[in-house]
Formats: C-alpha cells, sequence, structure tokens
RNA sequence: GCUGGGUUCGUAUAACGGUUAGUACAUAAGAUUCUCAAUCUUAGAAUAGGAGUUCGAUUCUCCUACCCAGUACCA
C-alpha cells in the first residue's frame, strides 16, 4: 500500500453534550493525528433527525477547544461546522444531513452488485416477526436464515419489486451479509478478532422514508470519501466490525480500507457498568467537560466550571486507558503528541477515580505562577466585594496556593486576608479561648503593636516567637488563641505569615473586636 | 439467550517467560510546625479460579466464573 497522509476523525452524533468518555475518544484521535503529522478532522453524523438536540454540536466543538484538541479540518476558525468546500475544507460539508444526496448512488451501487437488496417489510410486520420469535424463547434476525420469507427484492418478482418501489415510500436497502464466511479482521489494540458473518444480521443501509443512510453506511462512504487511514473510537462499535469490512470489500474500497482501534469504555468509580450523568450527580463530579443546560432546562455540571484546568483534565483522561510505559504521570498536550502509542493503550475498561482528576488539578495548580493564580483570584475577590492590591493578592496566592486543589478554593483558605472575620469557629473558640491563654494572646498582641522593627519573618516573626518562649508561656494556646482572633478559626497560616501580610493595624482592630465578641 | 470483547493491590497501571510483582491516587501510622494544610518517612493492600505448555508462567493455550458491549428502519 502507498504511503497515505495520516487522517483521522471525530464523528460524534449532536444527540446530547459529549461526555467525558467521548472526549477522550477525540483527544486519542486528535494525538494520533498529530503524532503522525496527519489531519484530525470533525464530522457530524445526524441523520438520525428525531434524536437531534440542539445545542449538542456547538458544545461538542466548544468542550473539544476548550481541551485543546483543535481540528485540522471540518470545523472553521469560528468553532463552526464547515457547509462548503475550500482548500483547507475539500470534504465539505462535514454535516451528514447536508451530505444526503451522495448516499443513495452507493447503496444502490451495491444492490446492482448484489451485496444489498430492496426491503419491503414494514415495521409492524417486523415487530411482529420479533414478537413471534421471542414467544419460541428465540431471537428474530433478519438475515440468510430468515430473509428467503420475507418481503424484499430477492422474493418477489422484478416486477412486483418496481412496483413497490413506485407505490411504497417506506422501504430499505438491507446488505445482504453472506452466509458462514469467517470474517477476518484486525484491531489496532485488540489484535486479530474472528467473526462469523451467519451471526450478524442484513442491516439497513438507506431509508426511503428518511431519504438518508443509516450509520453505517454514511460512515464507510465518508471515512472513504474523506480519506480517513484510522477509524479511533469507541468499543461499541466493536460488534458492527465486520460489517464494516464487508461494505469496504463489496465496494471494493479494501486497498484504501482504514485501520481500525476500539476504544474500551470509562466506567463508573463504583460498581459495574459505563460512567453516566447519574453518577456524577450522586458521587460529586463531572461526567461533561462543560456545564450544559439541555432544551427541558436540566443541568449538568461541567470540570470547567467546577473550577478544573483543561490541561488537568486532558492530562487526566490521557492517562485513563493509556500509559507511557513508565511511571510519568504528567504530560503537557504537546508530551502527550510525542509519546502516545497505540500499543499502550489498555484493552479493559477504566474506572473513573475523581480523586485523582483533583490530584491533577492541583498539581497544575502547583505549576503555574503565583501572578496567573493571581489573576485568575481576583475575579473571585471582586465577587465578594473585595479590591485588593494585585500585588498582596499576589502575596496572598504564593503563601496559599499549595493548600488548594482549585483557584476557587482560595477565597475560603484565605478569605481573612483580605477582610476582618465575620465570625469565630465555635469549636476553636472553647478549646482556646480562656481566660489563661487570652490575656497572654492580648500582651503577645501589645508587643506586636509596640514592635518596630522589619515587617518580616525574621523581624516581627521572630521577634514574637522569642518574646512568648523567654516568657515560657504555652506557645500553642498562645499562637491558637491569636489566630482565632485574627482568622477566625485556629487553623490557618502561620501567625507571623498573618501578621505581616494584614499588617499592625488590623492586628489592632481584630483583637478589639474579638474581646468583644468573645469574652 | 446468542455473538464479540475483557479480567494485576480499593482505583489507574508497570513488569513484552526468570523481579522480594514496581509506581501513583486513596487509606492508616509516624515525623515536622503555634494550628490546619503542605511536606517527609513507613505500613497494609493484587496477578479471578482450574487445567495444560515449559526447567520456570502475571505473561502462551484451553475450560470455568465474573464484568462490559452489541443484538433497532439509533448512533
Amino acid at each position: 500500500m502507498t504511503q497515505r497522509r495520516t487522517r483521522v476523525r471525530f464523528a460524534p452524533s449532536p444527540t446530547g453534550p459529549l461526555h467525558m468518555g467521548g472526549v477522550r475518544t477525540a483527544l486519542y484521535n486528535y494525538l494520533f493525528a498529530k503524532q503522525n503529522g496527519g489531519d484530525f478532522i470533525i464530522r457530524i453524523e445526524d441523520t438520525d433527525s428525531h434524536r437531534f438536540v440542539p445545542g449538542a454540536e456547538k458544545y461538542i466543538i466548544d468542550s473539544l477547544r476548550w481541551c485543546g484538541i483543535i481540528p485540522d479540518e471540518g470545523v472553521d476558525e469560528n468553532g463552526c461546522v464547515v457547509e462548503t468546500a475550500s482548500e483547507k475544507h475539500p470534504h465539505a460539508p462535514y454535516r451528514q444531513s447536508q451530505r444526503r444526496g451522495i448516499y443513495r448512488k452507493y447503496a444502490e451501487q451495491l444492490v446492482a452488485s448484489g451485496n444489498a437488496y430492496y426491503a419491503f417489510d414494514t415495521p409492524e410486520a417486523l415487530a411482529r416477526e420479533r414478537a413471534e420469535a421471542e414467544a419460541r424463547g428465540e431471537t428474530f434476525i433478519y438475515n440468510w436464515s430468515t430473509r428467503g420469507r420475507l418481503l424484499n427484492s430477492l422474493t418477489v418478482s422484478p416486477e412486483e419489486c418496481s412496483r413497490l418501489l413506485q407505490e411504497r415510500d417506506d422501504w430499505t436497502i438491507r446488505f445482504k451479509v453472506p452466509e458462514n464466511r469467517i470474517v477476518k479482521m484486525d484491531d489496532l489494540i485488540r489484535g486479530h478478532v474472528e467473526v462469523n458473518s451467519s451471526t450478524l444480521d442484513d442491516k439497513v443501509l438507506w431509508k426511503k422514508a428518511d431519504v438518508l443512510p443509516t450509520y453505517h453506511l454514511a460512515n464507510i462512504v465518508d471515512d472513504h470519501l474523506m480519506e480517513i487511514t484510522e477509524v479511533i473510537r469507541g468499543e461499541e462499535w466493536l460488534p458492527s466490525l465486520p460489517l464494516h469490512y464487508m461494505l469496504y470489500e463489496a465496494f471494493g474500497w479494501q486497498e484504501t480500507m482504514p485501520r481500525f482501534a476500539h476504544l474500551a469504555l470509562l466506567l463508573k468509580p463504583v460498581g459495574n457498568g459505563k460512567l453516566s450523568k447519574r453518577d456524577g450527580d450522586k458521587m460529586g463530579f463531572p461526567v461533561f467537560p462543560l456545564h450544559w443546560v439541555s432544551p427541558e432546562g436540566e443541568h449538568s455540571r461541567g470540570y470547567r466550571e467546577d473550577g478544573y484546568f483543561p490541561e488537568a483534565f486532558v492530562n487526566m483522561l490521557a492517562m485513563l486507558g493509556w500509559n507511557p510505559g513508565n511511571d510519568r504521570e504528567m504530560f503537557t498536550m504537546d508530551e502527550l503528541i510525542q509519546a502516545f502509542s497505540m500499543d499502550k493503550v489498555q484493552k479493559a475498561g477504566a474506572k473513573f477515580n475523581p480523586d485523582k482528576a483533583k490530584w491533577y488539578n492541583k498539581e497544575y495548580l502547583r505549576l503555574k505562577s503565583d501572578r496567573e493564580l493571581a489573576e485568575l483570584f481576583v475575579p473571585i475577590l471582586e465577587e465578594h466585594s473585595v479590591k485588593a492590591d494585585f500585588d498582596y493578592v499576589v502575596k496572598v496566592v504564593a503563601l496559599i496556593k499549595e493548600r488548594a486543589t482549585f483557584v476557587k478554593d482560595f477565597w475560603d483558605i484565605a478569605s481573612y486576608l483580605f477582610r476582618d472575620p465575620q465570625q469565630y469557629d465555635e469549636k476553636d473558640a472553647a478549646k482556646f479561648w480562656k481566660e489563661e491563654n487570652y490575656t497572654l494572646a492580648f500582651k503577645v498582641a501589645d508587643f506586636i503593636a509596640a514592635y518596630d522593627g522589619p515587617m518580616t519573618h525574621e523581624g516581627v516573626g521572630a521577634a514574637m516567637e522569642e518574646y512568648i518562649k523567654g516568657n515560657e508561656w504555652p506557645m500553642g494556646k498562645v499562637m491558637n488563641c491569636l489566630r482565632l482572633a485574627l482568622a477566625g478559626a485556629s487553623s490557618g497560616l502561620g501567625i507571623a505569615d498573618i501578621v505581616i501580610l494584614i499588617g499592625k493595624d488590623a492586628v489592632n482592630r481584630r483583637i478589639e473586636a474579638a474581646k468583644k465578641a468573645l469574652c
């Protein structure tokens, strides 16, 4: 086979928000394409108009964009699916519903070559067949074993067939799956797989009622036309792989048939089964990349809105079912592109671990500069009506960032560095706010007020500790009393840090307020 | 049911026939600090079960169990 430029595609159906498992599939496609210097293409598979959900298409593209997964083809710079062909997007339109004109001839071609046939069975007739089979404890299957007694172009005369084609508008074209043929397939992840064609059914390829192809036909035709070299998709497609192989063969396209890779599904953190929105709601984690509101008004939380950095989300997702072959866990997108390899992709489904997702965010948060984090913190401060000097915010961030998982945690951790405590933790007060302690704490406060050296760790911090130790006062009790007065709770930054940040005036003010509130 | 896929600590995974079965998250204990967090140290924790091939199987083959997917005129 001649060397072809690598071209992979992500082909979602706009039936709802993109699940994180879908993002992972897109990510692996993207990594594979970029690693091989090829193209990552988006194609919208919307041949089922009944399941179309407004906004889903935009959501999918926005989600990928947030993750840094930028398509080379199919979507323009504004994030819109391309409808008219150009040099950059030669295969437009990239929405199957807008490609409806091109599929019928391919279906007819298969009929002409004897690989497919017209079927005139009504949905009701098929439902009856299913019910009858079920009554006998069997499963109805439309294939070699039953097609001979059903209503189709193989069982009626050519004249009758043309008449039905004319009169009826609910006929279909079905693929004629051969009997008892071993279909031999190769999967990039699973290796060699064989299936006996007798177990397969004669899939509907084209529907007169909708004047549209079904997934299988549209998918194969478009992958062929768009010169796709590798199909990387979810495991749910593995059972239809033999059909797809036979379709390529029937069209005579086996020379350019793409290679296939079927990705195992993402599983729920506890119990069995695939990850669903319900699990997220129940256990408190998002299953979607971005916040989503369904047309019915139902909300779903998103990783972005929950405070995850896209780099952390992507890194976490990449490691769910793939590994570099060593212990390394942190990868930027570019590093993933370098390191990714299909044969390190896990065969089994991976249970999603929300704790690990948080851990990744924490790691990425630490990697960011104080100034960068401060910039993200400023809007949150503004929400709390706090206007602070930017350099002061930077100083605060430097001290608190190791204690946080998300930027949004900053406020809970450090609100007392921006305004006086509004209340005092009751348990901490009961534990530490005793006369023998706070009288000493007040003396330390007086000492700080009188201190006139540099407001640094080495200055006021050291002096304060020396003062307490010199008097042989209980360090822990005194400090916790002070922290309660200054920060509203006994947990938090070191007293010296707090004093240095808020300054002497605030210390005095807060001590007086605590006296009033607690004594 | 049938067809296909899968199975290493609780979770994600490493070990492409030879290791005291490694790492990370989580858990627990200890150290440290004025508290909390962070950090450091340590601990417990796995090859689903059974046959076979082999000098030797986590790794190869078969059987069983369990899990997942598909079984639509949905994708």
